[in-house]
DNA sequence: TGTTTGACCACGG
DNA sequence: GCCGTGGCCAAAC
């Protein structure tokens, strides 16, 4: 716990996210500032080791659930957001830019 | 120990 | 509006 690898603070960050909201990689390393939405995914990519971070709000910039497929089963991304009201269209975030939220709003809220 | 890839994004042509 | 390239950092081979 005492080193906080980029990981952790990616997983603090989705672990922010609203409920029905989702997040892009680019949003989350803007706000890091730090590497880049490349470590993001990777970062996503041990989510199994992350406790309790929803990464399935997490999609790439186009609101594609490109990670759906690294998901058990990779459906279950999709039926996440669909239970979160979130509508999924074509493995696509229905109104991504309205459910778009960025981490930066943490401070408006 | 160097190369390749990876749930990506932004910019330029 | 689509395609190619660069960048970023870390893990796997």
């Amino acid at each position: 716990m005492a080193d906080e690898s980029y990981f952790d603070l990616v997983y603090e960050v989705v672990r922010h996210v609203p409920y029905g909201r989702v997040t892009t990689y680019g949003a989350i390393a803007d706000y890091l500032a730090l590497g880049s939405a490349r470590m993001v995914g990777w970062a996503l990519n041990q989510c199994s080791s992350g406790d309790g971070v929803p990464a399935h709000r997490v999609v790439n910039r186009l609101g594609e659930l490109s990670g759906r497929h690294h998901f058990n089963p990779p459906s279950l991304m999709q039926h996440l957001l669909e239970h979160e009201g979130i509508k999924i269209e074509e493995d696509k975030v229905r109104d991504f830019k309205q459910l778009f939220w960025h981490p930066q709003e943490l401070d408006l809220e």
